[in-house]
DNA sequence: ATGGGCATGTAACGAGTTACATGATTTT
DNA sequence: AAAATCATGTAACTCGTTACATGCCCAT
C-alpha cells in the first residue's frame, strides 16, 4: 500500500502487460516484453522488472502469488483492482510524452566529416540490415498476432501495422541516403581538425 | 590527462559540436544541442553538459580558455588534438548502436484497451499536431543551413533531409492509424479489468 | 552429465534529470 | 526598473544497466 505518485514509465508498461489479464512472473514478463515492447519502446532489463514489480507490490498495484514449486519458489503477479484503476487513470487522463530518440546513426551522419565517406556507408549499411532484422522479426510477431484471439489482439496489430511502416520508411531512408552519399563530392574537411 | 576508457555517447556528442572548428561555451553548446542533436538524439541537459565538459577536460580531450569578462568569469572550450584523435577513432572504429527509440504513444496504442477509442483519438492527433511541430522547426533549421557554407554544413544537410522524412513519415502513420482506429468496432474489453 | 532454459534476486554503478543557487549583462 | 538572456555550477535523486550469485528442471 501506500504512495499514488507517479510512477516510470516503465512500471505502467509492466501494470499494462499485466492488463491483458493474465498472471505472469517476472520472467515471463521479461519475455514477453522482449516480443512486444521492444520494437517501440526498450525492453527493461531482467533486474528492473523485479525492482518494479516489488515497487508495484508495495504501492498496493499488483497482487503475487506464491507457488512453491517442489524446492523452489514462484512468484506469480496479476493486476489488482486498484491497480487497474490507476493503469486506466494514467492511460485516459495523462498525455504521452513525444518519443525518446537517440539515433545513434543520424549523430554519425552529422558527424560525417569525421570519417572517410566509405566508412560512413558501411555504417548506413549495417543500419540497414538491422533494420532489415527488425522487420522480419516483426513479421513473426504479426503471425503469431494474426493466430489468436482477434479480440484481445486487436491494438497489438496495430501497433505491429505501425511498426512495420516505421521500420520500413527508416529502410527507404537509408537507401536514399546511400544514393546521396555516392554523389557527396570528395570531402576535404578531415584536414581540417586539430592534430591533423 | 588519463583514462583512454570509453566516454558516454553524449561526450563524443560534444565533442563532435567541437569538432566543427569553433571555440565554445558550455552555454552555447546547450543552445546547439538544442538547436540540432534534439532532432535525432536527445539534448542533454545543461548540467550535463557542463559535467560532461569536465570530464572531457580532465581526459585532456578539449582545451579550455578563461576569459575574464569584466567581473564575470567564461570559459570556453576548443577540442585538442587528442580529443580530435579520440574523437575520430571512435567514428570510424565503433559500430553506431542501434536506434533507441521510447515511442510513448506506441505504448499507449498497444494498451489502447484502457481507454475509450475518443481518448487514443485525441491523443494520436496530439502527436500529430506535435510532429507538425518538429517539421516546421527543422525546416527553420534547414533555411539557416541554406545560408552558411555549403562545405561545412554538408552532413548537417543530410541529417536534416533525412529528418524530414522521418517526421513526415511519422506524420502519414498518425495519419493511417486515424483511419484504422475510426474503423475499429467498439471494444468491450474495458470491462473485463480487475476492480469494473 | 552437461548445457540450456526457467527463475529470482542483489550490488555496484553510471547516465542523466530536476531543483537549487548565484550573479552579470542586455533589452524593453 | 524589470524582465529576459547569458553564464556557471552543485546536490539530490532516479532510472536503468551490467555483473554477480544461486539453484532447479529438462532434454540430449
Amino acid at each position: 500500500m501506500a504512495s499514488r505518485q507517479p510512477l516510470p514509465a516503465t512500471a505502467y508498461a509492466i501494470l499494462g502487460l499485466l492488463s491483458f489479464g493474465r498472471e505472469l512472473t517476472g520472467y515471463e514478463l521479461k519475455q514477453w516484453a522482449d516480443d512486444s515492447l521492444r520494437f517501440f519502446y526498450t525492453a527493461p532489463a531482467m533486474s528492473q522488472i523485479y525492482t518494479e514489480l516489488e515497487r508495484l507490490h508495495d504501492a498496493g498495484l499488483v497482487l503475487d502469488r506464491v507457488v512453491q514449486d517442489g524446492n523452489r519458489t514462484i512468484r506469480s503477479y496479476r493486476l489488482s483492482a486498484r491497480g487497474a484503476a490507476a493503469l486506466r487513470t494514467w492511460a485516459a487522463e495523462t498525455r504521452p510524452e513525444p518519443p525518446v530518440l537517440k539515433h545513434h546513426l543520424a549523430l554519425r551522419l552529422f558527424l560525417g566529416h569525421l570519417v572517410e565517406p566509405e566508412r560512413l556507408v558501411e555504417q548506413v549499411r549495417a543500419h540497414r540490415t538491422w533494420l532489415e532484422h527488425m522487420l522480419t522479426e516483426l513479421a513473426d510477431v504479426r503471425d503469431d498476432l494474426a493466430h489468436d484471439d482477434p479480440d484481445t489482439w486487436r491494438y497489438a496489430r496495430l501497433v505491429a501495422a505501425w511498426g512495420r511502416r516505421y521500420y520500413e520508411s527508416e529502410a527507404a531512408a537509408m537507401d536514399e541516403l546511400l544514393a546521396e552519399l555516392s554523389l557527396l563530392p570528395v570531402s576535404r574537411s578531415l584536414e581540417n581538425l586539430p592534430g591533423s
